[in-house]
Order: C-alpha cells, then sequence, then structure tokens
DNA sequence: GGTCAAATGGACTTCCGGGTCCTACTATTC
DNA sequence: GAATAGTAGGACCCGGAAGTCCATTTGACC
C-alpha cells in the first residue's frame, strides 16, 4: 500500500550514481534469476549473491520483497517494450510482422523453449497474489499489444491490408498465440508448438491482407 | 527418484475406503487452494486446514509436498480430460467447436477471467522446478491437443474440412489461443481477451470448412 | 580536511513452513 | 476378542528465508 507515486521514492532522497549502479545490478540479478527460476522460488539470498550485494543494500533500496518483484515488474516490462518498440515501431508490411515472428522464435529456441515469456510467467505467478503487480503487467501487455495494433492500422492505411480488419482484434489474437506458445513451449521443452501457434495467427492475419497478384483465397 | 510406477504405491498395502476417501479430501482441497493462490503460494498446513485432516495423514499418503504436487498434476489433468472429453469426443462439425468454446468463456467468466487454467497455471509454475510434473504436464496437453484433432479428423473425413486442413496443428494453434487467452484473461480479470483468442482461431479453422453455400471466402 | 548523509557488510533475530514422531483410535481378519 | 495394520491427531523439531540492526566506509559538498 502507501504511495501510489511509485517514481519518486517515499523521501526526497539524493541518490549518488554508486547506490543507482548498486541497485541496477540488484535489478538485473533478480531478472536473470527470477526469469529462470520463477518469482517465489528465488529467494534474497539468490539476488544478493548473483548481484555481490548484501541485505542491507537490498533493504536500502527496497522495502520488502514484495517492492523488489513490483521494481522487476516495471523493469522487465520496460525491456520488453524496449525490445518490442525496436521491432514494431516500423512495422508496416507483412514480412515485417514474419521477421519479428522469426526473432521472437529464433530468440526461444535458444533455449529450447525454456522459461517461456517473461512477462506471461510473472502474470500467471503473480495475478493471484500480488494485485499491484497484476494490473502493472495488464498494462504493459496492452502497451504491447498496442504496439502491434498500431503497426497493423499503418498497414491498414496504407492500404496493405482490407478496412474490415481489426488492429486491435488481430493484435490481441496475435499476442495469446504468441503467449500461448510459449507456454506449450515451455511445457513441451520444445520450441515448436510456438512456431504453429505464430503461424497460425499470422496466417489469419494472412487473410486480411489485399493481394496484389491473383493468389489463392486462402 | 523410486519408482516410476505412479498407480501402485511403494509397497502393497490394503487400503480402506476410508482411507481412500481422506485422500481424496486431501487432492480435492490441494486441488481448490492452489487453484486461486498458485501452487508455491499454498502451504500444507492450509491444505491440512482445509481438507479437515492433520500432518500425519498428509504424511501419510503423500511422501512429501512435490509428491501431493505430482499427485494433484495427475489429479487436475485427469479431471480436465475427463472434462474435455465429454465436450469433444463426439464433435463433427464446426458448430460443436462453438459450443466447446462457449462452454469455456462461459465457465472462465465466472470469475471474471481469474485464476487462468488449471494446467496453464501449473505448467508454467512448476516447469522449471520439476521435471517430472513438467513431462506430465507436457502429455496432458498432448492429450488434451489429441481430442480436439481426432475431432478435426473426423470433419476432414466427412468432408466438412477441406483435406489440406493439417488436424494437428489446427489443434495446436488452437490450445495455444486458449491458454494464451487464459493468460490474458487473468492479467487483465476480463475473459473478453480469451474471446478474441478463441473467436481468431476458430476464424482460421473456419477458412478450412468446405462451404456448402455461397458464403463470402472469407 | 571536516562534516554529514548515503552506501555498505554482515551478524543477528524472528518466524513460518516442511517434515518427524509418538500416541491413540479404528477396522478387518482369524 | 485378540492381533495386526491402517488411520488419525497434533505436538514438536529444524532449517531456511525474510527482515532488522549497527558499526563502518565512502563520497559529496563546504
Amino acid at each position: 500500500m502507501g504511495d501510489e507515486q511509485v517514481a519518486a521514492p517515499t523521501k526526497q532522497r539524493r541518490i549518488s550514481q554508486r547506490g543507482a549502479a548498486t541497485r541496477e545490478r540488484i535489478l538485473e540479478a533478480a531478472n536473470r534469476l527470477m526469469f529462470v527460476r520463477g518469482v517465489n522460488a528465488t529467494t534474497l539470498d539468490d539476488v544478493r549473491e548473483a548481484s555481490q550485494t548484501s541485505k542491507s543494500q537490498l533493504y536500502h533500496h527496497f522495502a520488502d520483497k514484495q517492492e523488489l518483484v513490483r521494481a522487476l515488474v516495471r523493469y522487465r516490462g520496460a525491456l520488453v517494450l524496449q525490445r518490442e518498440r525496436g521491432g514494431l515501431e516500423r512495422l508496416r508490411s507483412f514480412s515485417g510482422l514474419v521477421r519479428w515472428r522469426n526473432a521472437l522464435v529464433q530468440a526461444n529456441s535458444l533455449n529450447n523453449g525454456r522459461h517461456g515469456c517473461g512477462l506471461g510467467s510473472m502474470a500467471i505467478e503473480l495475478s493471484d497474489q500480488d494485485e499491484q503487480a497484476r494490473s502493472m503487467l495488464s498494462e504493459t501487455f496492452a502497451a504491447w499489444e498496442k504496439l502491434i495494433s498500431d503497426g497493423l492500422h499503418r498497414m491498414r492505411d496504407s492500404g496493405a491490408l482490407r478496412p474490415d480488419a481489426d488492429p486491435e482484434k488481430l493484435a490481441t489474437g496475435l499476442m495469446a498465440a504468441l503467449q500461448g506458445g510459449y507456454l506449450l513451449a515451455n511445457a513441451a521443452h520444445d520450441v515448436a508448438p510456438m512456431e504453429v501457434a505464430l503461424d497460425m495467427a499470422l496466417d489469419h492475419i494472412k487473410s486480411f491482407l489485399v493481394k496484389p497478384s491473383g493468389e489463392p483465397t486462402r
């Protein structure tokens, strides 16, 4: 509970570069560990050790574990959105969407589908346990979907997509296929289901393309 | 570790009806609690209290928490497959698929999208932490998908689906849409994304229908 | 170089949750 | 109805993880 304001610390406090660097190290370590082990299965001692800090520093920068986790939600959300902005911001064609798909699949294939999506797994782990984290995650998903739907809007405006295509719904469907793909790939330890899922979603979007030549209808 | 045989207890042991009922009560309580709070966030004391049993009974029927969780994976898997068999076993038409979709959406809308899929959330929570649970879950997903793909096969064989439809891939895509839908709905506390996701997948399957009348191509 | 707040190290406390154990009750079999 | 094994209650133990505290060092600013 406490402050609604997240950006500004409770007490106006000078933060030195060194302090900021420590905080960053902690978040970075928590991010790595909690990605592979899950949030609840990662202890603060794990984080302390991996970040080469001490208990007092953890509690100097974060009120308690819950606050650290919430900070991680923001941190990871920002990372993902930044990465996705790179791949989606100038999306204007179907082939751009394919490239985006390939990048995600390739990244996930590096660990054979393990661990899934950093946001998706947090969403499942935290949604029923930390309302504030849940709503942040929900907003992050919305922002991510918006990057997609903005791209689809551009495609529709430029005439690449038919006017009856609904960018918002397509983006939601694509996001669900992505998240479900991550989940199945994680369970199977194999990226294949993720590929199939994304291809289905892309095929569906493809069906809204305005065909330049006389290709078959599907 | 231990026996591979799951059905038969380590030692041939008489099991009375009363004992079986207790075991069932424990599993039922664990199922309920872990569905809403998650596996790791549920303590054995919670389970003990909810099942009106005692510590010794827990440890009489299950070696440790991990074994209880694994038993729960089987239990929940059996429940889901049983339920799904009901809805999918005699699937022969697209409208049957729509009915199936509606049932899932309605069930999940009862709690506004909260908690997601009992199997999906376990898959995420356990995949990186218990290899045996992970593989059981993976098999359960496979069996679930097979119920779907079998139905699609029947539709294809009867001429409802075009010959170039790939039941296995369609089933995987549909499952991913379902799981991703659950996830987004859980994060948003709103079933809407689940509906959109499933509708996208169904639309895609619809595009493989052999059209009886002269409907639009999409 | 003196002052003060921030940053840090790490021992220490507390408590919760998993797991053990001992005792007693119940039911089936002979 | 005695014997035996399964069932049950719940106090207790123990480790680990969260969280506290305080002495010390570092660094910024005058």
